[in-house]
Order: C-alpha cells, then sequence, then structure tokens
DNA sequence: TTGTAAGCGTTATCAC
DNA sequence: GTGATAACGCTTACAA
C-alpha cells in the first residue's frame, strides 16, 4: 500500500514552469491568466492528477464547503419508515451537489451528541447548520444563530428563536382534510394527533380543532407520536371513548395505516363505517387495505428548499422563512 | 451579526500562560503536562470557548477524522420506503459517533455525482469510504483500494475487486424462506427476484435456485428491480404464466408487498391458495394484509459493522470480509 | 516537563 | 498578467 503522495500545488507550478499563485489562479478559475500559460496548467495538472488540499483552503479561506444536517434520532422514530428524513437528505443532498458542496450529517439524539454537535458547529467546521424537525424547544438552533452561523430550520422553533426555517401548510393541509370529510357528511370526526412538543404535531392539531370548532363540532381527540404504535393505541382509546366516531384524520400516515388494522380489529368497515385520512403520502399509503386519503407534504422539496436558504444565508444575503404547500390526495380511505 | 474572532491556540496559551505547544498537547490528551499546567489550560480553554480548527489539524495530521458513505441513488429505489439506505446511515453514524469522527454523505446517482465523489475521495478529504450497495460493476471501491484509500463495501464488490466488504447472508436466508414452504407442503415456488446487477439481488436468486433444484422442483422466476411496482408487474407475469403456482419468494418485502395485493387482485387468498415470503422485514411487513412472512436482515449492524472494519482499516490493521446472518421471522403470509 | 520553531498546502496582497 | 511572500491555526520533532 504505497502511501502515493500527493502532488501540490508546488509540484504543478514547476511541472509548468510558473508560479504557486499562477497555479492557483487557473484552479480556481480566474480569469486573469493568459490563455497559454492556463492551458500548460491545465495539462500539470491532469498529468499529475492533482486535486486541491481542502484543508489548507478552508485554513485560509476560512470556508469549508461543507453544511452539516443535524437530525434529532429520537430514538426509533428517525428512521423509520416514515421517509421523512431520507427525503430531507435526499432533497438537500440535490442542492449541495449542484453547489458542489459536502452534506455533513449529524445524529442528535443523546445529550452526548447533542455536545458533539455543539462543539462541532460552533467550531466553524461547516459553512452553515440544518436543523431537521426538533423535538421541544431546542435552545441550539437560536444559539447558532446568534453566533453568526447561518441556520435554517425545518418548521418553526418552538423556543420562538428568530431563526429562518422552511416548513409546509400543516394547518392548510389538515383543514382540507377535514373538510373532505364534512363534505362527504361526516359529523363525529376524531383525531389522532402527532407529539404536542414538535411543530408539526402541534400545527396538525391547530388545523383540525379549528376546522371542526368551524363546523361546530365536537372535538374528539387522542394522541400519538407519529408511529404506528401510538396510532393503534390512540385508535382504540377514541373507539371505546366514541363509539360512533365516523371518521378520522391521524396526522402521519404510519398512525393512519395503524388505524386502519384498529378499525378492522373493531369491525369497523373503512370507509363505510369510518373515513380515515392521514398525512405525509408514504409510498405505502397507495398500498394499504383500503389505499389511504392522505395530505402529501413535498417533503423532497423541503430539503431542498431549505438548503437553498442557507446556502444563499452563507453568501450573506438576507432569507425569508417560507412556507410549502400541501395536497390532499384522495384514494379510497375518505 | 458580529464576526465573532475565534479564540486560537495562541489565545489559550497567553491567557494560560504559556506555550502554543503545551495547550496542544492538554487539548489532545497528552499525559506528559503536570497536573496544575493542565488545569490552567483547561480553564483557559472554557473560559475562552475555544474549539480546535479542523482543518489546520488535518493540514498537518494528514487525518480528516471524517469518512464517506456514497449511496449510488438509483433514481426512485434510494430512499423509497425499504430501510436499507437510511438503517446503513445509522449504523454508521452511531458507530462515528463513538469514534467522534464525521459522517459525509455523498449520493453517487449520476455520472456527474460517481465524478464527484471520485474527486472528493481520491483527494483524501476522508479517511476512509463506504460503498452502500452498488450497482454494475462500479470500478471505483477497486480503484481507490489500489490507491490506498480504505474502503469497505456492503456486499461483496461485482467486478471481483479485493475491497473487504460486509454482507448479509443471502443464500442461507432464501433456502431457509424456501424449506420452509417446502415444509408446509408447497411445491410449486415461484420467485421474483431482485434486479440481476446487483449482488443482493444475485445471490438471493441464487438461493431459490438452488433449494428448488435440491427439492427436484421446477424454477418459476420472474424479475423485478425491488420496487413496489415491479413487484407487481412480476406476480401478474408469474400467474399468468403459472396459473397454479401455491407459493412465492419475493426477493425485496416491497415486491413481496405488491405480490400480495396482485394475488388478492387474482381472487387468490394468502396463505391458503398462495404463500408468500418476503426479504426484508422492514416496518411495513408486520402490517401488510395478511402480515409477511419474511426473512429479516440486520441492517443497522451491517452499517455498524462495515465502519467498525472501516475505522480499523485506516488504523493499519488487516481486516476480513464477513458476512451476518439473516433469520426467518414468520407472521400469517406463510 | 515545557518551549522553540519548522512546516502542512493553500490563498491573497502586494509589487513588478 | 505573473511572481514573491506573508498569513491561516495547528502538530511535532528537537532543544532546553
Amino acid at each position: 500500500m504505497t502511501t502515493a503522495q500527493r502532488p501540490t500545488l508546488e509540484a504543478v507550478a514547476r511541472r509548468a514552469g510558473v508560479s504557486r499563485a499562477t497555479v492557483s489562479r487557473v484552479v480556481n478559475g480566474s480569469t486573469t491568466v493568459a490563455e497559454p500559460i492556463r492551458d500548460a496548467v491545465r495539462r500539470a495538472v491532469a498529468e499529475l492528477g492533482y486535486v486541491p488540499n481542502l484543508a489548507a483552503r478552508s485554513l485560509v479561506t476560512q470556508r469549508t464547503d461543507s453544511i452539516a444536517l443535524v437530525l434529532p434520532e429520537a430514538a426509533t422514530r428517525v428512521f423509520s419508515d416514515d421517509q421523512v428524513f431520507p427525503g430531507i437528505i435526499r432533497g438537500a443532498a440535490q442542492e449541495l451537489e449542484a453547489a458542489d458542496k459536502q452534506l455533513v450529517l449529524m445524529l442528535a439524539g443523546s445529550p452526548a451528541g447533542h455536545d458533539r454537535v455543539e462543539r462541532y458547529t460552533t467550531g466553524r467546521h461547516v459553512d452553515g447548520v440544518l436543523f431537521a424537525s426538533l423535538h421541544g424547544e431546542d435552545p441550539l438552533p437560536g444559539r447558532l444563530a446568534r453566533l453568526g452561523i447561518p441556520v435554517v430550520c425545518s418548521g418553526r422553533p418552538l423556543d420562538g428563536a428568530d431563526v429562518p426555517y422552511v416548513d409546509v401548510d400543516h394547518v392548510g393541509g389538515v383543514a382540507t382534510a377535514v373538510r373532505h370529510l364534512l363534505d362527504s357528511g361526516r359529523r363525529r370526526i376524531a383525531t389522532i394527533a402527532g407529539p404536542q412538543d414538535m411543530v408539526a404535531g402541534i400545527e396538525r392539531l391547530a388545523g383540525y380543532r379549528n376546522t371542526v370548532a368551524e363546523a361546530g363540532l365536537p372535538e374528539l381527540v387522542a394522541t400519538g407520536d407519529f408511529t404506528r404504535e401510538s396510532g393503534a393505541t390512540a385508535m382504540r382509546q377514541l373507539l371505546a371513548e366514541h363509539p360512533d366516531l365516523d371518521a378520522v384524520f391521524a396526522a402521519s400516515d404510519l398512525m393512519a395505516h395503524a388505524a386502519l388494522r384498529a378499525l378492522r380489529e373493531a369491525g369497523r368497515r373503512v370507509p363505510d363505517d369510518v373515513a380515515v385520512i392521514g398525512f405525509d403520502d408514504i409510498e405505502t399509503a397507495a398500498y394499504t387495505e383500503p389505499p389511504l386519503t392522505t395530505v402529501r407534504q413535498p417533503i423532497v422539496q423541503l430539503g431542498r428548499q431549505m438548503t437553498r436558504l442557507l446556502l444563499r444565508l452563507a453568501a450573506g444575503e438576507a432569507i425569508e422563512s417560507v412556507v410549502l404547500p400541501t395536497e390532499l390526495i384522495v384514494r379510497e380511505s375518505a
């Protein structure tokens, strides 16, 4: 295993018969280099297989050309099959590829992980930080922002910090879903809410409350944590407390999926006896029994948009938070 | 937005009244520093909020303390809900957290992305590279390995390159599944194979072939690409060509899921008329109708094991490829 | 045990 | 247009 000495700027310069400075200019695309010299340098670069040392570059430019994506990794939930995090990762990766920057992934589940994220990001080892759906009132985004580190969150920060964010229109999406239920004559509409320490959970519940209140109907609420398991429990609870319910809006497709099964086990037919609507539009939604009507959120777009904002922020531009639209996908469950 | 000058070693040294070298020693945990001095330095570090500049450190140590995870991102497949890539990411992240190293994620879908990965990794911007399930005979892992860059693949490289890998026991897992079908009296056992340009696809088909041949039964094969869509198509094709089939082994849970629906649409009952077994044990498998019997592969473990090997390789140790066991999870579909 | 000093490979500011 | 040269912040012989 030969530790092939990597060629440096110096080596390229010697080979091309020019100075280091000139090679640097060519490599960085400066236009002030004479045609023939530029060609000579390019040839030398190719012949030697020169690749710039990013550490050296970072040291002087104070840029790292990489950004961090911080995921909460709430134990099992993250990377279950709800596709939210993979979607964000994918969107971010696409956008960064275009900008030729790197994606550093950090899971901040444990307190130790959280510290690690703080050290790493405050240490300016990245040009900016993306936070994916936080739990509770995490002070980190606000803290980083105050230190002048570019930060963008997915969803409005719960601690009220003035940090730019990208989110989807939870309230509007849920309102559309509940109205769809109302339009089809449902009058005992329940909800399986998401965790109330996350924006997505809070806002989807708010959307439900607004809409049933407007219609003069009662609130029938049970709370889960977006997982199937919690959805099953919540559905059974709702059935026990409100046996006459005729519709359920679940704040995630996973919970809706479990609700579908719980309803079947309880002898209710979907949608005849009870209509069900979910939120997310994960791939599985089209394959449940019956196929799930759901509110689609543009999750890859979310990742892309967050990244685009972050890059602009890092470039010194002023940016504004963005809310992306949702869309009701009608299948057979409602 | 004040560009808060970050404190350097120099600043800490001045504050603690020692030399830069001593601070460096303390920061890097050298034991040859006198107790009181160490304390003084630690205090200065804390007071100033000093965080080492990794670029500067890399420049001199020639290490980056980060490793790349390369994902193929075959269009839609990656980050669909098969949880394979998220699982690998998660395992890698866990293991790297323990080692206090960073995870750089690279999607290498397009040819441009592929080039980008090559430039970046050959440029020694990472201490090692993890490749997740390659398509076809990608020459990159072998090329990097020959350059002396630590590389570990998930699955044996198809181009025969001598690169260490971690894989799961596809053949054994499938054999167990098919024998389970045989034991329950099935005799017309079909398979929906995975893509034949991926190890997972190839080996799972081989496992099926071996086992039905041993039993003296005919091969009934249709091929998909691990997605639900392809699974549905394959299932319909199998039903058309072999209407008397009484069991199906699908090389992925997604394809098995689609097969379940296709069978129902064709009026076959599962498992009464046709038994179905999948591969993966994704979360959805427990929620299909009926719940899916499947071969579980330890996907997070795969990510962890790959990472552990890579770190040892980067540390100069000799390592051996590893094959992880699979397990048949019996539910109701077979 | 601690300090001095020489790089690590770039970019950027000057002169020329 | 091109070339010296001084940083950038750190680690690590080597000296003391």
